[in-house]
DNA sequence: GGATGTGAACTATTTCACAGCC
DNA sequence: GGCTGTGAAATAGTTCACATCC
């Protein structure tokens, strides 16, 4: 299952709540509604829904409720996705607050910086510890993935931390490459670059009218 | 020039200016030396500077400065690029301090939201007008690229809105994809997604062994 | 010997287009 | 008639491998 596959399995799977939330009557899908929802073609949908052998029928489409199912059974854990987060900044106070509220199945369960003003407190719900205890925490609360808001110079320290507690998992948003073993993976969410990227087009145009350019960032 | 080779030469440019803070001595690099920097191969690389028609010696590689005046050729705007950031939440707050310090050539010139709170307020430097009056602010302004860090659901209608001003390239942290007419870049920044992936790969691990799964989040 | 520049091979990803079904 | 499921074609992107130069 590649990455991009994953990726927009999550955006389809949004795009089905919003149609849900809309219209709780609504039980059946086309691969048409899908991509105008997600912003893609209809037959990379049914594309991806074949990989991840989810079938529907050409009379009603997809059933929606089955569907996102189907698609909680490939990206979400069963008990839900513990993560933590190193360097509560502006950035990392955002996340604190994005996650509070969203997704049911993800959780922040607990962060980490290094400003004495900030250890030990609790911000938005979440217990704020020394970077000195990462490893212990991490290990102690089952953190699946980690995410690195600190500053680049700290960056890769703190991903050795998170791989020595076990986190094979990292969401980067350090403007610098994570060096991590085999097996781990890393997405990178690298603002600078990207708003230099939309720099470029702003002044190069967005390539061919037929059709707006898109992209989206993310690492493994 | 595609959208990966953009991005690719905003993260070679990184690199080599840390290179460059670290040894001011060092003149040349080579293209190995760049991939490292850059966590990609070496062929990658000389085929990316072959793109933009840059080109080294074997004996020496490829001179830092000239190299970095080249990439500023390609992704930068003569006179710097004027951003706006609609949304002055938690992320869009770490926008404004981000952007404050960071990259001489990208400066965030007005900044939108309509928490009467905010509004007429000066945050990190950076004055914040009502809604309301994006159009003739970024207009006034000379904005060239949006930042969208509002909720969802106003998402769209401020992507209308600046393209109405003329803004022809859009930065999208909201969770939805927008809809712009032909000719108006958007790269997406989807943090939610970009989780979920990571849960992802915490459950099933990064893929083969030989060499560490990685992949960038970013849409055009 | 080791680096660049690059055609050619390879791999990944998207899109087409059509058979089959309702 | 319109939609799904899916081989096959097309396109995009990466990596190899080697001639060439220092």
């Amino acid at each position: 299952m590649t990455q991009k596959v994953i990726h927009r399995l999550s955006v389809y799977r949004r795009g089905l709540a919003a149609v849900q939330a809309r219209d709780p009557r609504r039980t059946h899908v086309f691969s048409h509604e899908i991509a105008a929802l997600s912003g893609l073609g209809a037959a990379q949908v049914r594309r991806d829904l074949m990989t991840i052998g989810f079938t529907g029928s050409p009379a009603r489409g997809y059933e929606i409720a089955a569907l996102v199912t189907a698609i909680g059974c490939v990206l979400d854990h069963p008990d839900g996705l513990r993560v933590a987060l190193a360097g509560v900044g502006n950035l990392g106070r955002a996340m604190l607050a994005y996650f509070l509220v969203r997704n049911p199945h993800i959780s922040i369960v607990a962060a980490f910086d290094d400003d004495p003003e900030k250890t030990g407190r609790v911000l938005h719900g979440c217990r704020c510890h020394a970077v000195a205890d990462l490893g212990a925490v991490c290990a102690g609360e089952g953190v699946q993935v980690g995410l690195i808001a600190v500053p680049a110079g700290a960056a890769q320290a703190v991903a050795d931390a998170f791989v020595a507690a076990g986190v094979r998992s990292l969401v980067n948003f350090a403007p610098a490459p994570l060096r991590v073993p085999p097996g781990v993976a890393v997405q990178d969410i690298d603002i600078t670059t990207t708003v230099e990227k939309a720099g470029y087009y702003a002044r190069h145009g967005a390539g061919a009218p037929p059709g707006p350019a898109r992209e989206e960032e993310s690492a493994a």
